[in-house]
RNA sequence: GGGAGAUUAGCUCAGCUGGUUCAGAGCACCUGCCUUACAAGCAGGGGGUCACAGGUUCGAACCCUGUAUCUCCCA
């Protein structure tokens, strides 16, 4: 048979996804076995893939992939997230394309248009995923407005507030002029602007004076309904009951003192606008201010300013600046940086703005999920996120849940027009429960709440709510069988920058309604950053393609190349080498296999080295997978990666191979025998179970390719390797200092011009007369012969590995010179690195407090370069 | 302004309880090889005052204090 020279990914990606499916392998329903379950982040419907997915989705794929293959009933659930402000964005763009606008159209005809959008768009991203081989069980694939999840939500909302939990009220929230509704705190991004502070003169009433006022938002001016100073300062104490003229709208406003107002900002003034500044209103609230919103929804002025009606706020910034110049009030302008917040989703200038909201009060029910957090029941990888975490938690804001969006879940607020309200379902129920509150209630005056719930209300509730929707009407006794069985489930694996959006949010709703938590770990990803440290985006253009990757160096090749370089938690600077790194890898293995392949098995016996090479893999294998095994328990996934790496490339393909490589002989390779053959397969089956995780393609078509299989057998759901009972450190550590000669013997060659193909003699000056890799040194080495010897070999090559000495005689004669140089300078650092170990030992101090195991090291260490030291003068002493 | 973390080779990172010849890995680099599994490879090699300054200790990359720089989170 003809294998190709180069693995070509793209085939076997294709056949073996396809593979897999048909055979179900990524289906998941409760049997007997364990359940180790993990829930996708639900990536937006509209989103595509990009790298932060790839990371995020492939370190999901390796956990489920390996736990399936310990024998886990293994369920890894997709699904995407409705994201309402970010999806409606879209749709309103796309059908402005079309000249249609959103507020021509009614509410069910734009529903309309975005589930069209939906259905036509949405899951691209899902189909992306498969290409990276995630193997979800895609029967399962949920979106949070599905009408069960949709429900679970308003069961939810329903039942927060009858526990008193939810309430309405007019607070100050944060305004998105473009996407029309407010946004969490959570979804303000925070950067630093260069502004312009205008320090502006207000005519204090019934006198000549001014006070000067300084404000980066002259534009709500109009707003002023007070001057602050602070209690404190001199320079104001004087005005204390006086009255200041507000420019431009020459209102009378009181001058009030209070502590809030910083002395050293500015001029120790402030202007209070109630409306437009979250500080201000809580001044205005304590002093009992008036409130005057100057700002329209969309971020022009409104009527209440009487003034620049309809402009723009930043307009109306310029316009206002050049207005107080021409009446003489500014005194000076000052550029200065200050932080500005944007809407997470639409980049527009966040308004603090007052109005009616539904709000969560986060007080009693998020105390469990910090509580469980603090105490380890749930864990955070790695651990220094719990500081965040915690600081969070202990100071978290009750959470706004309204969106004056129409894609998402409708309010379940009923009004009937005359100040009532209730909470439930649907309108019938609605009509019931209003009839008793009101007498004359008129059916057609009944209306529902226009908002939608913030997207995060729903998804809070994705690791319940995928297995059963209607748990929480019917109360956890009365889960459904998905429910028990997978819940709680493993691991969740998502960025930390939704740790509070969504992460602390899931474990409050598990324990309100499960009483449980929702997930044992949570690890974290870094961002995926370019070289430079920049964040990836679409806007730098500094991020590729995940789908160009796959395509240029393979699924497999990508996936390693993303977790070379991803330590849990920390950004990743991503670089495509890293991807060339994995797939230069996935050709080493597919060589490797081309090789064993190419083996013709003969009726011969089998080589002392090949036996002694197999002995030593064995243990190899073992030790490397126990420690692999230890790097996944603590989700270390990178080394457990590179441990995988180096076992297969070095250990296995270096030196393994290498040992029982049949010989080439005439322009023919000898028959390899029946014993070490079936050992390297069964090696190979091995390797390629561990590598599976990560490399899901190549693994499975090189399986098929090694040997006939069933149907089922597929690497997929092959056994992981176990760890065999004793592993011989002895005989690894011996093995270790064969390598070294072979290195030694490989280096003489290189410094003395030899060629690998001229045998040469090496000789032991020791007791013994044989050792147990002999004959694998011979084969590796290329030597003629490896004996020993209790004398010196005079005239010969000679070194030492540990305070073992080595003689290979050389036809050629040594140049003197050069021996006595590298003799010296080898003697040199000996007697400098004994100096230094005696000198420790010298020491009654150290000697008296260092553990006794410390001591007897250096006691070692210190006879062990005492012998070298003298066996290095002999040598020199011959040839001199 | 408040908080968290980082700084180790050219790059990306390990270094877990302070103690093995502990200063490591991968990549990159340099030198030599087209040696019939693989040039996407093989063999060999160079490279770091562990950010800086103090301190604790018999002993510090590791613990403490301060300084500098950077990153992130929150307001």
């Amino acid at each position: 048979m003809e294998i190709a020279k180069t693995y070509n990914s793209a085939q076997a990606e294709q056949t073996w996804y396809k593979y897999w499916l048909d055979n179900k392998f990524f289906k998941s329903t409760p049997d007997h076995r364990t359940p180790y379950t993990i829930v996708i982040p639900p990536p937006n419907v509209t989103g595509v893939l990009h790298m932060g997915h790839m990371l995020n989705n492939t370190i999901q794929d390796v956990l489920i992939r390996r736990a399936r293959m310990l024998g886990f009933n293994a369920c890894w659930v997709p699904g995407t997230d409705h994201a309402s402000i970010a999806t409606e964005a879209k749709v309103v763009a796309l059908l402005k394309e079309q000249g249609i606008n959103k507020a021509d159209l009614s509410r069910e005809d734009f529903l309309k248009h975005a589930w069209g959008w939906k259905e036509k768009y949405g899951g691209i991203i899902l189909e992306q995923l498969k290409k990276l081989g995630a193997s979800c069980d895609w029967d399962r694939t949920r979106f949070t407005m599905d009408e069960p999840m949709s429900e679970a939500v308003i069961d939810v909302f329903i039942d927060l507030y009858n526990k008193g939990h939810i309430y309405r009220g007019v607070r100050m929230v944060n305004w998105d002029p473009q996407g029309l509704t407010a946004v969490s705190d959570e979804e303000v991004i925070h950067k630093e602007a260069q502004s312009k502070l205008i320090y502006v003169k207000y005519q204090i009433q019934d006198s000549n004076e001014f006070m000067t006022v300084a404000t980066t938002r002259p534009e709500t001016i109009m707003g002023d309904t007070a001057v602050c100073v602070n209690p404190t300062d001199e320079r104001y104490a004087h005005l204390k009951g006086k009255q200041v003229i507000v420019p431009i709208v020459n209102r009378v406003v009181p001058i009030i003192f209070d502590e809030y107002v910083d002395k050293e900002f500015g001029t120790g003034t402030l202007k209070v606008t109630p409306a437009h500044d979250i500080n201000d209103f809580n001044l205005g609230q304590k002093h009992k201010l008036q409130t005057i919103d100057v700002l329209n929804s969309n971020g022009t002025i409104s009527e209440a300013a009487g003034a620049y009606v309809g402009l723009d706020r930043f307009a109306c910034r310029k316009q206002i600046i050049k207005d107080l110049e021409e009446l003489g009030l500014v005194v000076k302008i000052e550029d200065i940086k200050n932080k500005v917040g944007y809407s997470e989703r639409t980049n527009a200038v966040i308004e603090p703005r007052l109005s009616m909201q539904w709000f969560l009060k986060m007080e009693n029910v998020s105390k469990p999920a910090l509580e469980n957090v603090v105490n380890g029941e749930i864990k955070l990888i790695p651990e220094k996120f719990i500081n965040t975490y915690k600081h969070w938690m202990e100071n978290v804001h009750d959470w706004c849940i309204s969106r004056q969006l129409w894609w998402g879940q409708r309010i379940p607020a009923w009004y009937d027009g005359q100040g009532n309200t209730v909470i439930c379902k649907t309108k019938e129920e609605a009509v019931e429960k209003l009839k008793i509150k009101n007498s004359d209630l008129r059916i057609e005056n009944i209306t529902q709440d226009e908002d939608v719930l913030d997207t995060w209300f729903s998804s809070w509730l994705w690791p319940i709510t995928v297995f059963d929707p209607a748990v929480i009407r019917n109360g956890k006794a009365n889960a459904n069988a998905d429910l028990n069985y997978y819940y709680p489930t493993n691991d969740l694996v998502t960025a930390p920058e939704i740790l509070f959006f969504w992460v602390a949010r899931m474990a409050i709703a598990g324990y309100e309604w499960m009483q449980e938590k929702p997930f044992s770990n949570v690890y974290l990803t870094g961002i995926v950053r370019d070289k430079l440290g920049r964040k990836m985006s679409k806007s730098l253009g500094n991020s590729p393609d995940p789908l160009d990757l796959i395509e240029k160096y393979g699924a497999d090749g990508v996936r390693v190349g993303m977790l070379l370089c991803s330590p849990a938690g920390n950004d990743l600077m991503f670089d495509e080498s890293y991807c060339e790194q994995g797939r230069n890898f996935a050709n080493k293995v597919w060589n490797a296999f081309r090789l064993i392949k190419g083996f013709e098995v003969g009726n011969v016996e089998q080589p002392e080295s090949s036996n002694a090479a197999i002995t030593w893999f064995d243990n190899k294998l073992s030790e490397q997978l126990e420690i692999i095994n230890d790097h996944y328990s603590k989700y270390r996934m990178s080394d457990a990666l590179m441990t995988t790496y180096k076992l297969v490339w070095d250990d296995f393909c270096a030196w393994y191979l290498e040992a029982i490589k049949p010989e080439f002989i005439n322009g023919k390779s000898l028959p390899i025998d029946k014993v070490t053959y079936d050992a390297t397969i069964g090696y190979l089956e091995s390797l390629l179970k561990i590598m599976h995780p990560w490399m899901p393609f190549i693994t499975e078509e090189i399986w098929h390719l090694v040997n006939e299989r069933d149907a089922k057998d597929c690497v997929i759901v092959a056994e992981w390797p176990s760890v065999k009972g004793e592993i011989d450190k002895k005989q690894l550590a011996e093995f270790e200092v064969s390598k070294e000669l072979v290195a030694m013997v490989r280096n003489v060659r290189a410094q003395k011009q030899l060629s690998p193909k001229e045998k040469l003699e090496v000789i032991e000056k020791s007791e013994a007369t044989r050792s147990y890799f002999d004959s694998t040194i011979i084969k590796l080495a290329n030597l003629s012969s490896f004996s020993y010897t209790k004398d010196k070999v005079e005239g010969a090559f000679s070194f030492q590995i540990k305070t073992t000495e080595f003689y290979i005689p050389l036809a050629m004669n040594l140049n003197k010179e050069d021996e006595i140089e590298r003799l010296t300078k080898e003697l040199e650092y000996n007697i400098g690195f004994l100096q230094s170990v005696q000198k420790k030992l010298a020491n009654e101090k150290f000697v008296a407090n260092a553990k006794p195991e410390i001591i007897e090291v250096e006691r070692k260490k210190e006879s062990d370069t005492l012998s070298k030291i003298k066996t290095l003068e002999e040598q020199l002493a011959v040839l001199n």
